[in-house]
DNA sequence: CACTTTTTCACTCGATTAATCACAACACCT
DNA sequence: AGGTGTTGTGATTAATCGAGTGAAAAAGTG
């Protein structure tokens, strides 16, 4: 997962069609038979490394799958369906499994999960804090505050912003770059500027978010000093929830007085 | 996987959470935790019957993926993401899977793949046999010829005749119930309808198809007697291309003839 | 400071799967 | 027909991975 130095077609197919539950048998026969078209299991084992004598186990698992057909000659013939219906076919199954599973994991989900907790939680890794943000701010009913010093502020972010604003909540952003600033001026109109600040002009900074000033998130990028932008997943972040968390009652406060203090239009 | 007599939604979830790469630890720890909301070590062991020892590995496994945030106490405090966000979080990552498997896959394929063969393919599963005529359908450029003496014209092929149809394609139907008859009428105006017939008017029937007059598909369903239409997947199919395909001229002189003689409205 | 609980780590056992081998069936060629 | 090489199936061995167990270190608690 983490290599992954854009390899070449081949093994990203196998690694996927691994992952997605086939053997790697079944995976590099279907492979093989994607760029032969067809093929005897002895083309099939030349191209692809799998034991001749394995290769019909292979195509027995892909035959299940719906990957591959046979045709009764001897040799036996393969033929394997086109990359556009394969992913087609993976893409369905996998999308039913989702549904599943939102299905199961929410019949058993506690009917409410308690909110109001002393201490923090942390998240590592900067997909999993995104992630994290854009469920906060989706449970947004009044007021979003989030202030970034680089740009971290993605697509999905400014969507869910937007989302956000369409169901009345204000929000008030800062430390945004020139260019996306006039993006969101478009995108959310109702959304409001004010001047990012302070200590971390040009240190290797992360996020700062609140929201309803009850639920708050601080972010920061770990290789402080030495590999600042080389590995943009090293960012970790806490997080507190409650009127009476500690981090929500810092944050809070920093918040309303910088927000008090600064133009209310800019 | 045979086996899913709609179970609980317990093991549901951690059946689901495996085949999307979980170990089975890590799978029982988030189900635990997804319905406890947060616990500790032993909470989670108690509910997922997981070895104390061990949860704290599963829990590295599931925060990697971003589904669990730790509070930093003693004992540990775990929490987990909703249902919702976790299964948008596997949606997601799926979907980006499927891509790059598509990528690589149409990277591989030959330039073309060689049409017109000697001999049959076979294709087994009734899934599988609705793909491959989904498939056909969709490379019709001409014609389109179905017949089916069950019901077996589901919303998917309904929907693949459609899109023929607007590019232009020329639909011929036959077998088609009576309540399925009236939405082809309204989906699809341009399809005509011709008397079903013959043989098999009440045996345990398939389907037939051809398109174009050079690629066509016959299938039928294995109990014959037994267990007709007791297990819906038993269905095999057998397909060829090619002007001069044995398959294909037994079916466009059977077609033909049929087509010719019948009423042309119907 | 003793004692419990939490956390980490190393190791064993078992199951799954890759890989090899031996043999039977079949097709082709002379 | 008979020989020869290729194809398909089944059994067997080797290796890998993950579940489970237990010991030991760390952190709390009285």
């Amino acid at each position: 997962m983490t290599a992954n130095p854009t390899q070449d077609p081949q093994s990203a197919a196998i690694e996927q069609l691994e992952r997605f539950g086939l053997s790697t048998y079944a995976a590099r026969t279907f492979v093989a038979l994607a760029s032969l078209g067809t093929g005897t299991a002895r083309d099939v084992s030349q191209v692809s490394d799998v034991p001749r004598t394995r290769v019909y186990d292979a195509i027995d698992e892909l035959r299940d799958r719906g990957l591959v057909d046979v045709r009764q000659s001897s040799p036996k013939q393969f033929w394997a369906i086109s990359a556009e219906t394969a992913s087609r076919l993976f893409e369905q199954e996998l999308h039913h499994r989702t549904t599943v599973l939102r299905t199961a994991l929410s019949e058993l989900e506690p009917i409410e999960r308690q909110a109001e907790q002393r201490g923090v939680w942390t998240v590592e890794g900067q997909s999993a804090v995104t992630e994290r943000v854009i469920d906060f701010f989706a449970s947004a009913e009044e007021e979003i505050v989030y202030m970034t010093v680089e740009d971290l502020l993605t697509d999905d972010l400014i969507a869910a912003l937007g989302e956000a604003a369409e169901r009345g909540v204000s929000i008030k952003l800062a430390g945004v770059s020139a260019p996306v600033q006039e993006r969101i001026q478009d995108d959310i109109p109702s959304a409001t500027m004010f001047e990012s600040l302070w200590i971390w002009e040009d240190t290797p900074a992360g996020r700062l978010m609140m929201v309803d000033g009850r639920k708050t998130l601080v972010s920061a990028l770990v290789n402080g000093k030495d590999a600042s932008l080389s590995d943009p997943r090293s960012e970790t972040a806490i997080w507190g929830e409650g009127d009476a968390n500690s981090l929500v009652v810092v944050l809070k406060a920093i918040f309303t007085w910088r927000l008090d203090t600064a133009d209310p239009d800019a």
